[in-house]
DNA sequence: CTTACCAGGCTAATGTCCCC
DNA sequence: GGGGACATTAGCCTGGTAAG
C-alpha cells in the first residue's frame, strides 16, 4: 500500500485518478470482443473492488493519521533520532494484543529499512502515546466550532463540562426526553432528516448536511465552513496530509458519533462514555455497518455525493452557479434541505 | 505516583494579498 | 514578478484534573 503513502508527496489528484481509472492495460484484459455480458460482470467485480479499497482506504488514512502525528516534524524532536540508533531493539510487536496487531500492521506498509527503528520500543511508545494526543487535538478543534455546526450557541461545546444534558435542543437531538432520563439510542434523531426518527432506517443519514459540516471542519479546517472569500493560507489541512479526495463509510460513522452533544467532557480511548456511559465504539460500527451494507443503494450514493461536494468541492472566486450543479443529486438536494429546516432549527445564535 | 485526557498558549509551516 | 505582511492551520508543550 506503498502507494497511499506516494500520493502523499504530490498533490495532483488528477493524475492518481486517470491512474487508476484510465489505465489501458485493465481494460484490454477483456479484449476488444468482450460481450455485454463479460463487460456487465466485469464491471460489477470492478464495483465490489473500488468499495473494498475504499474500505482499506480508510483504515490505512487511521495509520496515517497516527504515523503523521508522530513523525518528527518540528525541530526539537531531530534529536531523539539519536537515541533510536542506540537503543537495543527491545521486540514488543510480539505480545497478542490490540496495540501490538496495530503495530504490526503498521510494520508492513512500512519500507524496510525503517523496520529496525519501528522494533525499538521508543517507537511503539510514541506511535500508542500519540494516538489519544491526536484526538484530543482533533476534538478540540471540533469543539471550537460545534456551535456553528450545530447551529446552537457555541458556549455549550467550547467548555466541556457545560450542562449539555440540561439544554433541551439538545435532549432533542440525542432523542432523550429529560436530564434524568438518559437513555441514549443507537440511531438519535439527530441522524435523521428533520429529527424524525424512522425504526426502519430508511433515512437515516439523511442530515448530511451536518455530518458534512463536521466533516469539512475536520478535513478543510475550521474556516472552511464559514466559506469566507479566503483570507489566508495555513498549514497543510488534514485533507491534503491524508490524500483524502472522498469521505468514506467510516468517515461518515465517525462523523455520525454524537460525542460532541453528549455530556461526556473526554472521549477515552476504551471509547466508552464516563458520564453519559454511550458505547461510541459499537455506535461506530453500527453506523459504518449500515453504511458498508447499503453503499450502493440510491440513497446512501446521493448522500456521499452532497457530502463529498460540500466538503471537496473548492468554491473560488464568485459563488459558483447553482445552475451548474445541475445533476441527478439535484432533487434529492433540495427536498433534503427543505426538511432541515423545520422550525426547530431556527435557535437565534 | 502514574496514566489519560484536555484546555490554552505558543510554534512552525504555508497559502493569499498587496504594494513596489 | 518579487517579497514581505498577514491569516490560518496542525502540532507541541505545559499544566490542571480525575481516576486507578
Amino acid at each position: 500500500m506503498s502507494h497511499a503513502m506516494q500520493s502523499q508527496l504530490h498533490l495532483d489528484t488528477d493524475s492518481d485518478f486517470d491512474d487508476q481509472c484510465g489505465n489501458p492495460s485493465r481494460i484490454s484484459i477483456l479484449g476488444p470482443s468482450a460481450s455485454k455480458g463479460e463487460l456487465l460482470e466485469t464491471l460489477k467485480a470492478l464495483q465490489i473492488h473500488i468499495q473494498r479499497l475504499q474500505d482499506e482506504n480508510k483504515s490505512i488514512k487511521e495509520e496515517n493519521k497516527t504515523l503523521l502525528a508522530d513523525k518528527p516534524k518540528r525541530k526539537r524532536r531531530a534529536d531523539t533520532q539519536h537515541e533510536l540508533s542506540a537503543h537495543e531493539d527491545t521486540i514488543t510487536i510480539y505480545a497478542p494484543t490490540q496495540d501490538s496487531a496495530f503495530l504490526d500492521e503498521l510494520y508492513h506498509h512500512f519500507p524496510e529499512s525503517l523496520h529496525k527503528v519501528m522494533e525499538s520500543s521508543y517507537f511503539s511508545d510514541l506511535v500508542l502515546k500519540s494516538i489519544p494526543d491526536a484526538r484530543a487535538n482533533e476534538i478540540k478543534k471540533l469543539r471550537g466550532v460545534a456551535g456553528d455546526i450545530f447551529d446552537l450557541p457555541s458556549k455549550y461545546f467550547t467548555n466541556t463540562n457545560f450542562e449539555r444534558a440540561t439544554i433541551p435542543e439538545i435532549q432533542q437531538l440525542l432523542g432523550v426526553s429529560s436530564a434524568t432520563n438518559q437513555i441514549y439510542k443507537t440511531f438519535p434523531p439527530v441522524l435523521f432528516p428533520g429529527l424524525k426518527e424512522d425504526g426502519s432506517l430508511k433515512t437515516v443519514f439523511g442530515n448530511w448536511e451536518l455530518l458534512a459540516r463536521i466533516l469539512k471542519a475536520s478535513l478543510r479546517g475550521v474556516t472552511s465552513l464559514h466559506d469566507r472569500s479566503s483570507g489566508g493560507g495555513g498549514a497543510h489541512t488534514n485533507s491534503l496530509k491524508w490524500s483524502v479526495h472522498q469521505i468514506t463509510p467510516g468517515a461518515i460513522a465517525w462523523a455520525a458519533a454524537i460525542f460532541l452533544l453528549s455530556p461526556d467532557t473526554e472521549f477515552s480511548s476504551s471509547g466508552l462514555g464516563k458520564k453519559s456511559s454511550i458505547n461510541y465504539k459499537s455506535l461506530f460500527y453500527n453506523y459504518k455497518k449500515v453504511l458498508v451494507s447499503k453503499w450502493t443503494t440510491k440513497r446512501i450514493v446521493s448522500i456521499v455525493a452532497n457530502i463529498n461536494r460540500y466538503v471537496f468541492k473548492v468554491a473560488k472566486g464568485p459563488a459558483i452557479d447553482s445552475a451548474k450543479q445541475e445533476d441527478h443529486t439535484n432533487a434529492i438536494t433540495h427536498s433534503n434541505r427543505s426538511v432541515m429546516r423545520s422550525p426547530k432549527r431556527g435557535v437565534v445564535r
